[in-house]
DNA sequence: GATGTATAGTATCAGTTCGATATATAAATA
DNA sequence: TATTTATATATCGAACTGATACTATACATC
């Protein structure tokens, strides 16, 4: 959590974890699990994240953990959230405007399509559809049950917010692309004038 | 750029700035404008990115700069790409699967909507409705001229994609707000759960 | 007259995150 | 037998973010 000088705390990954926390103790490699399938999606995070993470949360008593030893495995910290953590993990979510970042190489590089081949734009194209599909495929309609629990309403929300805008963003590139190849006038002329 | 070992680069700032410079030579203050109006909605860059970034791109030989003087004002450090910059950025076009990442501390928050009291969350989803409002007000119909210039078909593919984005998360927002708010059993129950 | 803010321009720094890698063991698969 | 996958921890360099520092003019507002 960092204070932003304003009177609100960034929404980060401490804040996420704790947040996971109140479900229920977990080990950072279950944290790293649950990021996989479910909140890596809108906000990632690897295990170069998550171990400072927790370490820094249990450095500031917002959590605890118990080591628990297991038969040919290495041992599990199992960390529980404290009454700290709750008031901390509140302060997170006291912020009225969070942000919401996208950080596209996928349209930066679509705004040189015209230094681009048609066929190296093609090839971009059908792999983020194919991304995309795969998505779809994956969410399609599972209301409930990701990272080990009963989906809470909220996880509901978002996880709908997620296959609206895969499928909005499907039909954009599928209805547009043609924009991008198909040399005409306009992309020759483009094309020659970066040459200069 | 950065060898990615599977034979790609990364679509980083460093060839977002060679690519601004394909049309034309620009200062790093310019080059700040251009994120800040354009780039900066789907791929963010501040001077703390672009100022080493054009350092790195000028010790490698793939850009040049000019020292030009200036009446009253600070001198101007004037960038062009080399011929060297030019294979340097084609090499971070050929990247066949360029990425589309989200960090949203928004749905993030959502998540756990079920800690957090109806007037929260009614505050937060307002202020989303309004930051978007504006942006589509923005960007509404101005199919080109940003960045000083004359936009390129993928600019203004792009800046369909982010128009096109906006307004149907705007819709999906304003539909399903209302499973959020509106405490009925569902979120008293996990209310409660989480206090144990 | 003083303060605030906007513009133009450079640049750095602390804190955070990203992606890869290291280490170790067991089980499953080729 | 060799390799991959799963479980589990953790660290490190490179990169990025957001804030700040510095200089200087100009135009409002208090």
């Amino acid at each position: 959590m960092v204070d932003r000088h304003d009177g609100t705390w960034t929404m980060d990954v401490k804040t996420v974890c704790l947040g996971m926390l109140t479900d229920g103790p977990a080990s950072g490699y279950d944290m790293k699990k649950c990021f996989e399938s479910t909140f890596g999606h809108f906000f990632p995070a690897g295990y170069g994240s998550i171990y400072p993470a927790l370490a820094t949360l249990a450095r500031n008593g917002f959590v605890e953990f118990e080591e628990v030893p297991q038969d040919g495995k290495p041992d599990r910290k199992v960390y529980s959230i404290t009454e700290e953590g709750r008031e901390e993990l509140h302060k997170g979510l006291a912020n009225p405007k969070p942000s919401h970042k996208v950080r596209s190489e996928f349209l930066a590089m679509m705004c040189f399509a015209h230094l681009m081949s048609d066929e190296q734009i093609d090839e971009v194209i059908d792999n983020k559809l194919l991304e995309l599909d795969g998505f779809l495929n994956l969410f399609g309609e599972c209301p409930a049950e990701r990272c080990g629990g009963k989906a809470s309403i909220g996880t509901q929300f978002v996880a709908g917010f997620g296959r609206h805008i895969a499928s909005s963003l499907r039909t954009y590139i599928k209805d547009n692309r043609g924009m991008l190849t198909s040399s005409d006038g306009e992309k020759i002329r483009l094309a020659a004038g970066s040459r200069q």
